[in-house]
DNA sequence: GCCTTGAGTACTTAGGTACG
DNA sequence: CGTACCTAAGTACTCAAGGC
């Protein structure tokens, strides 16, 4: 039986009372970037059980209407079922990351005579997949999430991605701490995201060191990974 | 516009560990 | 004991910023 991050009944029958919200603008059915970026942000930010969860991410998008943002979660929660169910396959970058090979990355010549592939950059969805692997099966289970998540990477790969990962997340939360201690010229706007990148960086790192794959406990950890990491892309 | 430099990131490799 | 895998550290590369 495939974890379920969330449970759509008991969100979709929570409350739908009032919250103010703005006047609507022109409501949209097309999920832009920008969109899904709120989106992904806002379910970093509020607890899955949060009452009026909808109508907080509504505010957060004018454009949208709160039964739209519902079917917005349920097909992401579908599309995540369906994948680790494995009715569907995760798409395939290999062609492309093939061809990226052959345009951008040609073998290097290193000192010791061997050949070095230069690096293929992860995409945001092959990092998606990253973490959806990363909740599912806990940290150090780089092959399972390797094999079944990010099937463009080979473990040592994901590994070596993982590592730099966390260290990352460690650095940008050591960051932020600093910036607590030490006012800079930042804007306001700058300094929440420095201090949501803490928040989420450290909530990362904790779930990250939980013994796998008890980590895969809760969806806000997931998507406390998911969100700082979409802050940087 | 060109060069240098430093930050960021992907890849490699050596060492350690778990398992059959 | 051999194999497979993970981790940590180092290497190589890209790219943007700054100086000239």
């Amino acid at each position: 039986m495939e974890p379920s991050y969330f449970s759509i009944s008991s969100l979709c029958n929570q409350s739908l009372s009032c919250l103010s919200r703005p006047p609507q603008l022109e409501y949209t059915t097309e999920w832009n970037f920008e969109e899904n970026k709120i989106f992904e942000n806002s379910l970093a930010e509020f607890d899955l059980d949060c009452p009026q969860l909808f109508e907080k991410i509504a505010i957060r998008l004018p454009r949208k209407t709160i039964p739209q943002i519902k079917k917005h979660l349920e097909d992401l929660s579908n599309d995540i079922e369906m994948i680790d169910s494995g009715l569907i396959s995760v798409p395939n970058f290999n062609k492309t990351s093939e061809t990226n090979e052959k345009k951008s990355a040609p073998a290097v010549e290193r000192k010791s005579g061997k050949k070095r592939r230069k690096g293929v950059p992860w995409t945001s969805e092959e990092h998606e997949l990253f973490l959806r692997g990363l909740e599912r099966f806990g940290k150090g289970d780089w092959r399972s999430i390797s094999r079944q998540c990010v099937v463009t990477k080979n473990p040592t790969q994901v590994a070596s991605h993982a590592q730099k990962y966390f260290l990352r997340l460690q650095n940008s939360g050591a960051q932020a701490q600093q910036s607590t201690l030490r006012p800079s010229n930042k804007t306001s706007k700058e300094a929440l995201m420095s201090s949501t990148a803490f928040a989420t960086a450290t909530t990362a790192v904790a779930a990250a060191s939980l013994p796998a794959p008890s980590v895969a406990s809760t969806s806000d950890q997931f998507y406390d990974s998911f969100h700082s990491y979409h802050c940087r892309y």
